[in-house]
DNA sequence: AATACGTGGCC
DNA sequence: TGGCCAAGTAT
């Protein structure tokens, strides 16, 4: 039976990762978030950080979102701290700190969508739910040579239902684990180890060939082109940053002042921007430097950014409105996306 | 249903 | 080296 070779490779190479080897359904509920759409040797060490900062849910609950964000930094995907937080808080209240143990209640949570209600309700409580992500489509659509497209309602609900068949009554709990491990380290992406493969003999795909063309997806992202230019407004230790705000990227972190553009323009042009007035009309400033044009490449869209770094003095800083003064000493207190992040510790590397 | 949401690693 | 991919979810 599939499920049994699978969990018999499972307990022979399994992984000892910080998340296993436990049922507590917070360290689990924190190292799925941590791996929606990320890597194993990526989230590991936030993970631990995470969990020594905040070693309950309610240590969570009570901490300031600006400080969840912090920790975060660099993960990406940052909905995903702010919703772990504001669903922390409903745990603390609702739930009197004590996580829910059923998938119902867990699906209803923010930031918990099927895979990781599933993933939870398994691995914590041992409910008989079949977890299918990236892995368990991948393994799937391999052994049994499905070619429907794994990103379409359609798609998904044929592979939840194979998923839950092919699980039958095995254990819950090592099952999942085993055949999401079994994707990431043995049915992998690219160049897949068919050779040492345990089931390989009952692999469709493997005897068709078709190995490497599986699983299928329809959908191609495009990306779009945005134009940002930081303002790097500084005196000695001291510059200025903001709060991003709305439904954009980078949610509640900060940055420096942004002037953003649909396309490239000139340092003549962004004298006349409202914002560049805003910021400096009747004030003395001196450019200091450009750093043009450093693109950051994200899932959907390229950021061209440019910073402009501007010295001003104590005084003229200090009426600046919107926006608030730091110092470097402060880093630490204030979550920034990678491009702010990369500046600052290129800035102020040899400042303690 | 289609799209937005980060970042880093890989070939 | 640019495009694809990695333990998805929200809207």
């Amino acid at each position: 039976m599939l499920s049994n070779q699978i969990i018999d490779w499972y307990l022979q190479y399994k992984r000892d990762l910080p998340w296993r080897n436990t049922s507590d359904p917070y360290k689990i509920w924190i190292s799925e978030i941590m791996l929606q759409q990320t890597r194993v040797a990526t989230a590991t060490d936030y993970f631990n950080r995470f969990l020594n900062q905040f070693p309950t849910v309610s240590d969570l609950a009570m901490a300031d979102e600006r400080e969840v964000l912090k920790l975060w930094q660099g993960l990406g995907y940052y909905s995903r701290a702010r919703n772990l937080h504001a669903t922390a808080k409903i745990i603390h209240t609702d739930y009197n700190g004590v996580f829910p143990n059923t998938y119902k209640d867990i699906l209803k949570l923010k930031g918990i969508g099927t895979y990781t209600a599933a993933a939870i309700s398994s691995f914590a409580f041992n409910l008989p739910y079949a977890a299918l992500d990236g892995n368990v489509f991948r393994v799937l659509s391999r052994v049994y040579s499905i070619d429907k497209p794994i990103d379409t309602g359609e798609g998904k609900k044929f592979f939840q239902e194979l998923a839950t068949e092919t699980m039958g009554n095995a254990r819950p709990e090592i099952y999942n684990q085993a055949i999401i491990e079994f994707g990431a380290l043995q049915c992998t992406p690219r160049t897949p180890n068919c050779v040492t493969c345990p089931i390989q003999a009952n692999c469709l795909a493997f005897g068709n060939g078709q190995v490497d063309q599986l699983p299928l997806k329809s959908k191609q992202i495009k990306t779009k082109n945005r134009y940002f230019y930081y303002l790097f407004l500084s005196c000695e230790n001291r510059f200025i940053i903001e709060k991003r705000e709305g439904k954009d990227i980078w949610k509640n972190m900060y940055q420096y002042p942004l002037i953003e553009s649909d396309k490239a323009i000139s340092t003549k042009k962004l004298l006349q921007t409202s914002k560049w007035k805003e910021l400096f009309e009747n004030k003395e400033l001196v450019i200091q430097s450009i750093c043009e044009n450093v693109v950051h490449k994200l899932s959907h869209q390229n950021l061209h950014t440019t910073i402009i770094h501007i010295n001003t003095d104590i005084d003229q800083l200090k009426e600046i409105k919107p926006y608030q003064i730091i110092d470097s000493s402060e880093i630490e207190n204030y979550p920034f996306p990678k491009p702010i992040e990369n500046h600052i510790n290129a800035t102020f590397e040899n400042i303690p």
